[in-house]
DNA sequence: GGTGAAATGAGCACATG
DNA sequence: CATGTGCTCATTTCACC
């Protein structure tokens, strides 16, 4: 993990489907050893994979929401992991210090949908107190890389 | 937006360097109508681009933490937007319902960085009344699909 | 890590239903 | 109007240096 793989990470980020030749332009290597780089860098996990950003209004995922989750008692991450992993609409999550012993990110296609997902947060997770959600009112900012 | 539509978008948020011709074999079309309707969804929006997803621990971003923002009186979430743009560590901003008005996601090399985005946020932003920050201690999920 | 060749895929004009 | 076909050119990807 050198600079110029920072480099290529960089790139990689602003543009997924960049062309091995164009960024090795950029970062001063040719294309094969960029290509080489990239393997390696995806090999071992730094770089976990290529998505597409999808606008979540234009596609119907209308509903996001933050969810603050309560427990009772100690749970520990792994349980909260797997038991979360059973619910699509959770795309983010992770534990956290301070009151909340976990927050959530969800994307449900509506209000209904978000009300499921969170009735199978309370009743599928172990020892779960209560939740505290935050519905998102507008996105500000969405950004993939600092 | 068909369901076609739908399908190449799945593809390529699962694989967002994925060839033409394997989405087209996916979907059952050619390649060549599979780029004109992948430039279509990107010429409309509805995909706004394409990243590489980054292990944030194996690029030393250790630090990662979801920040409430309460604000005193009534704020535009226009201005609250454009305060937050300024300061890169913020990856994700909203504006939510219930007792907070904003929930950020702030993702800093260590914790000293974590500290200077705070202050930013509570001196940069107008009427922020106070901040109630959530440190990461284990990521559970990181979907990009439902 | 660079170079060159072979294979693969992208990208375009044109024809089709 | 969107798709399919055949072609050309760029890119990837592999060998070897």
């Amino acid at each position: 993990m050198d600079d110029v793989d920072r480099r290529i990470i960089d790139h990689l980020v602003r543009d997924g489907r960049a062309g091995y030749a164009r960024i090795a332009a950029d970062v001063g290597l040719s294309a094969p050893a960029v290509k080489r780089r990239v393997d390696r860098l995806v090999a071992d996990g730094v770089v976990k994979g290529f998505t597409a950003v999808v606008d979540p209004d234009l596609m119907g995922w209308a509903v996001e929401a933050y969810v603050e989750v309560h427990c009772r008692g100690t749970i520990t991450p792994e349980a909260l992991g797997s038991a979360f992993a059973r619910i699509p609409e959770i795309h983010a999550a992770a534990t956290v210090s301070g009151q909340a012993d976990a927050i959530l990110r969800i994307v449900a296609r509506d209000v209904r949908d978000l009300e499921r997902a969170l009735e199978r947060v309370r009743t599928e997770v172990d020892n779960v107190d209560h939740t505290d959600t935050a519905i998102v009112l507008s996105r500000l900012i969405d950004r993939y890389t600092g």
